[in-house]
DNA sequence: TTCAGCCTGTCG
DNA sequence: CGACAGGCTGAA
């Protein structure tokens, strides 16, 4: 479910709720999911103060004294200060810090949570394997690795091992916003694509953020509510519908076992 | 690079 | 009923 705006809206209201305070207790509510997880225990937390929690990619960090631990929140992983009644048979953790209740929900169960080394957390198994933090990368960065590159130019921005935080919604919003066509191979694009393709991203995940992300079905933040992004939405989940620019019909196609809408006429090949 | 699989829910 | 869903992995 989550892209890098929605897990950064997620990081930024347990930020303000949590930094500082002590985990006090733990409670594992679906032993097989965390068993799955390979994680043995939570002793090692316990009792210590949460003091930072970073986002790279779609990957949420909580790093306590001790140790860190890392989420992944896969299609439908998400947090609440509370527990709803209809949201029970999906819970997988609860926490407790100090006076508030954190819980931990995953309806799919595609999520991830391990057990990190809290001083070299970035050196992680997981987090080595992914690519610059969309956030992040410089121009000069992006442009080298679209340069290295010649699949099509969707299939890189969802690649998490060259890119991370971009999803589907995003990947779509981007390429419409840059006129690029999604099956356009990236050795194809000139300098003023990738150039435009490099700033629309920024302000893309920037407005994203302002606005708390994209809630299309399940995402909503950990009070609950949901974002607003959606309401800007120009093309994902509207095939069939008339392209905003251009009044052409939006076409639906996969990529990469992805569906993927765009408007043939401003995103023409 | 493709494609089933991981799971649960919803929509047509 | 099948197709699809903000993701990702591992095997052919």
């Amino acid at each position: 479910m989550p892209e890098l705006p929605e897990i950064e809206s997620i990081k930024r209201d347990l930020q303000r709720a949590l930094i500082g305070k002590k985990l006090t207790f733990v409670s594992i509510k679906n032993p097989e999911f965390i068993l799955k997880n390979k994680i043995d225990s939570l002793k090692s937390i316990l009792e210590t103060k949460l003091l930072e929690i970073k986002r790279y990619g779609k990957y949420l960090i909580f790093l306590f004294e001790k140790e860190g631990i890392l989420f992944h929140l896969g299609m439908t992983g998400f947090f609440l200060f509370f527990l709803p009644k209809i949201y029970k048979k999906y819970l997988i953790l609860s926490l407790k810090f100090q006076n508030i209740n954190l819980n931990y929900f995953d309806i799919r169960k595609f999520s991830k949570i391990k057990k990190i080394d809290k001083f070299n957390w970035r050196e992680n198994k997981e987090l080595k394997r992914l690519g610059k933090d969309a956030l992040e990368i410089k121009e000069k960065e992006f442009k080298a690795l679209i340069k290295n590159n010649k699949r099509c130019i969707k299939s890189f921005l969802l690649d998490q091992k060259v890119l991370a935080g971009l999803g589907n919604i995003y990947t779509d919003e981007l390429l419409y916003r840059a006129k690029i066509n999604p099956f356009k191979t990236t050795d194809s694009l000139s300098e003023e694509e990738i150039k435009k393709l490099f700033y629309e991203m920024k302000n893309l995940l920037k407005e994203a953020i302002s606005l708390k992300g994209s809630s299309v079905k399940n995402f909503i933040n950990v009070k609950g509510n949901k974002g607003k992004f959606q309401e800007k939405h120009m093309v994902y989940g509207k095939k069939g519908k008339e392209c905003l620019r251009c009044g052409s019909l939006l076409i639906y196609k996969k990529i990469n076992q992805r569906g993927t809408t765009f408007c043939p006429v401003c995103q023409a090949f």
